[in-house]
DNA sequence: GCACGATACGGAACACGGTTCCGTTTTACA
DNA sequence: TGTAAAACGGAACCGTGTTCCGTATCGTGC
């Protein structure tokens, strides 16, 4: 359940040597420049990083976007797990919810381009879109029952409507010193709190 | 100061029949596909719906995002112009400021993709981001600041930051109808409001 | 009415992105 | 060591925006 991260095909048994090595290899090189060039650099790039050809890539990951995922998987499944644990340690659900929201902004705000790709046209980015509600939306959906129920919040936002929001509202976020998303979405999240 | 529209080169005068004739051909033919296949539809597209060359129309937009904005032109304006009229109709100046909000959200949701191609990676449409800045920032300024004086809101908040908010809130509005913009836009102004 | 220069046109060609395909190389097993 | 399966590399393909240049059209001076 927590093997390092290939995304597709048959798990490490049953593979190559030479193939497993380079997997690792591409996912090693896609962080490097993914963090120098922003995860919408061109697969030539991460190909030429890792020294293999672009064929390589598409037999490991079928789709860029399978690539982002595999190299972001762990610390989206860091996210999602952290939720429970904010809602067992923190005073109320709605600071819960606030601290697991900053979390999840800092992590999309960290990495150049991710929120952008993150609701691109569903032509190229679509399984990653997908796979960021997998993991996330069963997670905010608790924050924000927890926080609904004890009367803190608002009960009528969608869950998903919400992290939609929150991805939004990230985008660009890098690359403009003017904008602020973090503070943008505190006050989206203060805008949920009860009227009283 | 309301000339139907051309973007860049000379004014009416000085072109050539068929140049101006074209170009308004254009315009039609961009709207159109607009209308039916998003913002982003191919040039070649909005060609061949106009019957010209593709070199015709580089001659008369400079670049996609020219012709973007030329064909938005009027409601831009008819959104900047509206602002200090809601201002001087509305019972407060925070009332003005949500009913201009909702304008401004109303224009970018309806047309598909716009306000994707609004924050688009500078590249590309780094003349639509600012030509609407340039027109709405300081209207929105003015609104925030008006409703800062009167006390209803935090003073303490950019209207770039604002502006780039409400627009990023909209980027895939249209095209997935879980995704409500206009309530989260409404939230986020909601959460401007002053503690007290 | 006609010729000729300026203007505008069309669309092939280019740059650049993701993705596919297939001949070649490497691996693993007998 | 021989061989079949697995994996590799990168040229080729498709769909974008944009540029370029030979050709057609316009409009003006005669």
């Amino acid at each position: 359940m927590n093997d390092s991260g290939q995304s597709a095909g048959s798990s490490a048994r049953s593979q190559r040597k030479d193939a497993r090595r380079n997997q690792q290899t591409l996912l090693d090189a896609a962080a490097e420049v993914f963090v120098s060039s922003g995860v919408d650099a061109p697969v030539r790039d991460i190909a030429a990083k890792a020294g293999v050809g672009v064929g390589t890539i598409y037999r490991h990951f079928p789709t860029r976007a399978d690539l982002v995922i595999a190299v972001y998987r762990h610390q989206v499944d860091a996210c999602a797990e952290a939720g429970p644990a904010l809602l067992a340690s923190s005073p109320t659900p709605h600071a819960a919810l606030g601290r697991w929201v900053d979390l999840f902004v800092d992590f999309l705000v960290t990495k150049h381009g991710l929120a952008t790709a993150l609701q691109g046209d569903s032509t190229c980015f679509g399984p990653l879109h997908t796979y960021f509600l997998d993991r996330l939306l069963p997670v905010c959906t608790e924050l924000l029952e927890a926080a609904a129920a004890s009367g803190e919040i608002r009960s009528d936002l969608d869950a998903y409507a919400f992290m939609r929001g929150i991805g939004n509202l990230c985008v660009g976020a890098d690359s403009d010193p003017r904008y602020d998303a973090r503070r943008l979405v505190a006050l989206l999240v203060a805008g949920l709190r009860q009227p009283q």
